[in-house]
This record gives C-alpha cells, sequence and structure tokens, in this order.
DNA sequence: CGAGTGAGTTGGATTTCCGAACCCACTAAG
DNA sequence: CTTAGTGGGTTCGGAAATCCAACTCACTCG
C-alpha cells in the first residue's frame, strides 16, 4: 500500500530534506553564499552541492546572482522563502544544545536585537503560551488518516 | 571535505536528518507507534524503517515497548528528547503550509489548548518578540567560523 | 611565463534505497 | 487439523544516490 499521509512536514523534507540542503541554507542565511564557501562549511562534495544548489534555486529558496563577469562568478543568496526557513534552523539548533552538546558548550550563540542570547521558542500567534506537546489536537483534513482523535502522549 | 562548520545544525541532522526519520517522529507523536503504521504512513521501505528505528532507538528519541507477549509485539513510543523535536516538525509543517500549500489547503490542522487554530511561531524567550533573521547577529564559538560578523541579509 | 583561484564537470567505487518475496510466531475460521 | 491472515521483521538483487579525486575552464596576479 503505497499512499503515506498526505502532510506538509512530508512536502517540505521531500524539498529540503536531503542531505547537505538545510546546510547550505544556514550558510547562505549566514553570509556564506559561495560555492567554495559552501563546499567547506558544508562539507558537501562539489558535485553533490552543485545538484543541491539547482534544486533549491528551482524551487525558489535561493537565487543566484553574478557578482563578477570576468571570470564568471555567481553567489547563491536566500530568498525570501528561503529565510522563512530559518525557524527550522533555529529549532534544530536548539534541539541540538539541550540534547547533543553536553557540558552545556554550544557551537555558535545567536544574539537577539533584545540585547540577550536568543533562546527561541514556538508559542501559539493566538494565545502567547508555549505550545506543548500534550495541548494539541490534530484534525486532519484529509479523510481516513485519523490516529487516536487527541494526539497521543 | 575535511572540517565543515561545528554546529548542532548539523550535528542535529546527523540524528534524524536521514530519509523518513522526522517522519517517523511525526507519526510516533501523532499516536501511530507500530512497525505496520509506521511503514504505510511514512512511505518508508520496511527494512530501511528497521533500521531508522534501530538508531532512533539507540540515540534515546524512541524506545520499544513490548505490548503482546505472545506473540512478541513492540511499538515505538517517542521520548521526551523525541518529543522536544516537535518545534521543528511543527515548523517544518508551517512553512509548507505557508510555501507549499497553494489555494491554502492544508492536509492538517492542529489545534491549541487555547481554543484556537495553532500558527506556531518562534519567539526569543527573553523579551517575547517574535525572530526576524534581520534581528540576529551570531557568535561562533569556535575560532575561524566568522563569516560576516553580523548575520548577513 | 607559472602559480593560484573560483566554479564547476567527469569517472568510477561505494553506499543507500527500493520493492518484492520470504520467514516466523501466533490467532481465528472452517 | 488445515488453511488463511496478521504483525514484525529479514533477505534478496537491482536502481539510484553519494563520495572523492582528478580534471577542465576562465580568468588574475606576480
Amino acid at each position: 500500500m503505497k499512499d503515506p499521509r498526505p502532510c506538509s512536514i512530508a512536502e517540505t523534507l521531500a524539498l529540503v530534506g536531503e542531505k547537505y540542503s538545510l546546510l547550505i541554507l544556514r550558510e547562505v542565511s549566514l553570509g556564506a553564499t559561495r560555492f567554495d564557501q559552501l563546499a567547506r562549511n558544508t562539507g558537501a562534495p562539489r558535485d553533490v552541492l552543485t545538484t543541491r544548489l539547482k534544486r533549491l534555486v528551482d524551487a525558489g529558496l535561493l537565487e543566484k546572482a553574478e557578482y563578477s563577469d570576468r571570470p564568471r562568478r555567481y553567489e547563491y543568496r536566500p530568498t525570501r522563502a528561503g529565510l522563512d526557513l530559518g525557524p527550522v534552523l533555529l529549532m534544530l539548533m536548539s534541539w541540538g544544545d539541550r540534547h547533543l552538546q553536553e557540558g552545556g558548550f554550544r557551537p555558535m550563540v545567536l544574539e537577539h536585537a533584545c540585547g540577550h542570547e536568543l533562546v527561541p521558542q514556538v508559542v501559539c500567534r493566538e494565545c502567547g503560551e508555549r505550545v506543548e506537546h500534550e495541548s494539541l489536537t490534530h484534525h486532519p483534513q484529509v479523510p481516513g488518516w485519523t490516529v487516536t482523535g487527541p494526539v497521543a502522549g
């Protein structure tokens, strides 16, 4: 039986879930937009990097911008859609900081404009409360994909 | 290549960035904890599913729990660490909803305990403001990994 | 001229993925 | 008892993706 659950998570991952794609987005968001920087900083083999970049440009997450004529050289800048993946990267980083970096050492610290170290948190836009797994219910819009009604714990 | 940027994002992805891993986490978070459900709902081939599950159990994101002696049957429940990836899943879903679902159709809608449809948002824990890419500065803790000082736009 | 750089491309070995088939332990039906 | 079905995997061989090194091309710099 061949129809996985229809889901925006799955579709987003189909786009940016391949190896290195999110690391590329991380790099361009940090300002490393050139081929060699991307190859070095992500660790991606150059041929893989080429195909990832093409994919991300086609999907509208990056745009190729010429920064030199002779020789012709391009850099890869994040679009609005690309930058909109920032929250995903933040939460991945946050999870790694909490669960992987023993001793509390974090290889990178972000500072928010308010002057404090950024500790990102997901909240409900409506009530501003932090979102807990236990406080969620799901309503699949596609029939046949209910699992247990309320999100199980 | 040799030494990619040390980063919690990369390390987290090394753990859960393989194909299907995050979909498995999605499913167990929704309450679909058994092998066949996972195979159906994620679309993962059974052998791939087996290796993913082993990996996630070893990493402490899932735990194997017996739910029947005869025959011996196990289900895979998310641990606290596993559930802590929820925010990542939420932001992936949110991005897909905004950028992939033309016509505004969403295959799944989550409801928050406050009574409203959940629209997840990442905020700074300190000041409560929504985090924008433009309002971040990064301080790499590991020498040699500065790119442009302030996060570029 | 020769060395170096940035941005890829090419070729071949290795690894991973996939689908289908198979196995095992049981349960339920005839 | 025999047969069918189910849940949870394992085992195949082939297809696809990945990796790495080496190579190209178009310049620039000393």
